[in-house]
DNA sequence: ATCTTATTGAAAATGATTTTCAATAAGGGA
DNA sequence: TCCCTTATTGAAAATCATTTTCAATAAGAT
């Protein structure tokens, strides 16, 4: 079962009807290499479901972030760009080249985080990991083409 | 020299005036327990040099980021806070109860990266840490009371 | 086939941020 | 100290992202 099929049953069991423009929307997000702002994702649904509305798109993230299905990437001038969630000790690695991000298996920072509540009183309940790179495509000078694709 | 001098020093160094609603926004930030959107600064500085207007400070916000002196902070709703910035290994430490943010002392992550850089082929370049607690404070149930002081 | 109710898109409202512009004032130099 | 150049200012308007409202539609249970 591929994870479409998945985000569609945590919809439907979550009392959600499976919709045509949520179907296009769920696509394509959970096909994106990059992560995508609402604009973005509804640019990109429009070409599957031309009747499709920028606050649907709107509704239907909210839905998806509820549900855990995506999550937020933080980028440096903002965080208003969206992927599908990440699980565990894993975290997002974003090209700043392209744009493109990639989940990568991060260390287990419990360690570290016993060690800030002994020195700072804080109780620590939960953290934000992202690194920031260039991708091997964006190395092999690539980076100019992936760029205008991006603004095409 | 406290950090006001300072970033009054490196302002100067790179050729802005000083002047008085500049001096005003520096000092709310400088001084602040925690990250503030820039209409919050808006509203403080305001006490102090009541002609303020709220485009002097976002442009001085913005000319306080790009010489690095402050940063924005992320919480969950978004990354419209700012902090004074965090140097080294250095990362935000946030109370999800009254907002208060701390920096700690973090680990050095570069054997993780290598670790992914080899993995991935990304080179990796930047990282971003931030953790989300319970203060001291709030641990001790005086939640409520913060909150409301928050939006007075 | 029917019925309940979640979902839809358009339009309007809201909220945050940026741009424009003429008036002001910082701070270097005479 | 007094100019003079030029960065800075605040108000108003413009822009951009997001949310709310609302009547029409359609999903999916019965």
């Amino acid at each position: 079962m591929d994870r479409i099929d998945q985000w569609v049953r945590v919809l439907q069991k979550s009392g959600c009807r499976i919709t045509a423009p949520r179907r296009a929307i769920i696509e394509i997000i959970a096909n994106s290499q990059r992560a995508l702002q609402p604009i973005e994702v509804y640019h990109l649904s429009k070409q599957q479901y031309p009747g499709i509305g920028l606050v649907t798109v709107y509704r239907t993230l909210d839905r998806l972030e509820e549900l855990g299905l995506i999550r937020r990437v933080h980028q440096e001038d903002g965080c208003h760009t969206l992927m599908p969630a990440a699980n565990g000790h894993e975290h997002y690695l974003v090209c700043t080249g392209c744009g493109r991000t990639i989940l990568f298996q991060g260390d287990d920072l419990s360690a570290l985080f016993s060690r800030v509540e002994t020195k700072t009183g804080f109780q620590v309940n939960e953290h934000w990991l992202q690194l920031f790179g260039i991708c091997p495509d964006c190395l092999d000078h690539k980076v100019v083409i992936e760029k205008e694709a991006r603004h095409a």
